[in-house]
DNA sequence: GACTTGACTACACGATCGTGTAGTAGTTTG
DNA sequence: CAAACTACTACACGATCGTGTAGTCAAGTC
């Protein structure tokens, strides 16, 4: 029998499965049978192909990893891209996306090894940008970490604007937002100055 | 018998004691059984004064919500701070603040009002400080969720900058990254426009 | 054609979960 | 003093969890 296209093996489906469960409700959250149920597999099938929960999750944590470099090359050759990467809002990486941070946030070391490596990226091209913060580690770090915020509090911030930031629209809309503070200075300099004399 | 400063009731010890367990690990990933053994009771007492684990996070929910705020209006009242309120910064906060980002992520419909709450006072605050973007409101929930994003990905941050940004010290080198994150410009208007037109 | 191998299911196991029940000790109330 | 109430513990319950075991079935191998 032909394979249609999307026609994954139970292994690729039950992974993907994995990934969005784990997801949606966290590792603990999502039970194999879960899993199982969601991929149109039996329970025994899970573990016969990953051994264990722990070992599904790494197996997840390896997939996510790899495919969002690889959509992050894939988008960074076919047209030059800033530092704000775009990649987050793939439509195929955004359920990876999601799954990392949650992963992350559950101590998976991959997770957490590739959020370092977004530092590092950030400040690599902040510093080939021409960008001198008083700490450039410290200052890559946190914007790796706002270019994660929105997504793991997709639900409130769709609440607050009142539109679904998970369909292209709302996407849309909160990377507009998102550029502004990147454009709007808060704070000038001699604000920054008086806070620091303040907290002495 | 007297009773000493921080000598808590019970029930009390039972409510810190899940906000703690419950911010760490989880809704799902602290147990009942965990929460009286942290307080030190037996895990009967916990059914005893709140009914169930639902019921639990739901008071946890409003004791979080109500000290945080309360703290607030201390902090603003004792100095006139800007729109970057220092409030997750309190020590007394921090745990409450760990606890609702977790409780918000599982879906608290208290948590997120509060969330909202937020974004309402970014709005007015950035609008009498005389910022105007062109969505008010998409910049102010964008503001909102980066104020959190360093708190939830603390172990990450932590681990890219070295230092632990739970203890005074780290907390003050990421606070000074942040403010320079609103300080440098890192998009001009120019690219902003352009890069809009690259999406369409 | 017998044998092996891998994909897959059905089912049972011990542990842990939230919850329910029964009962004790101490204080308050009439 | 007795009754009632509150704080609290011990223990048992059904459900669900991750995991283990046994076995079916089809495809490939010699």
């Amino acid at each position: 029998m032909d394979r249609a296209v999307g026609d994954l093996t139970a292994r690729a489906r039950i992974r993907d499965a994995a990934i969005g469960l784990f997801g949606e409700r966290g590792i603990e959250g999502a039970s194999i049978r879960d899993i199982a149920a969601a991929a149109g597999v039996s329970s025994g099938l899970v573990r016969h192909h990953f051994g264990s929960k722990e070992a599904l999750r790494e197996a997840c944590d390896q997939y996510a990893k790899e495919r969002m470099l690889q959509i992050g090359a894939e988008l960074s050759a076919e047209a030059g891209v800033s530092g704000l990467d775009p990649v987050a809002l793939h439509p195929v990486a955004f359920p990876l996306q999601l799954y990392l941070v949650r992963s992350m946030m559950d101590g998976s070391e991959t997770a957490t090894a590739l959020f370092l490596q977004g530092v590092d990226a950030v400040e690599e091209w902040s510093a080939g940008y021409g960008i001198k913060p008083k700490d450039p580690r410290g200052y890559a770090a946190a914007l790796a970490a706002i270019k994660l915020s929105v997504f793991i509090l997709r639900d409130q911030v769709s609440k607050a604007i009142g539109e679904d930031i998970t369909t292209p629209a709302g996407y849309n809309r909160i990377g507009q937002a998102l550029m502004e503070v990147f454009t709007i200075p808060l704070l000038t300099p001699e604000q920054v100055e008086k806070l620091n004399q303040q907290e002495k």
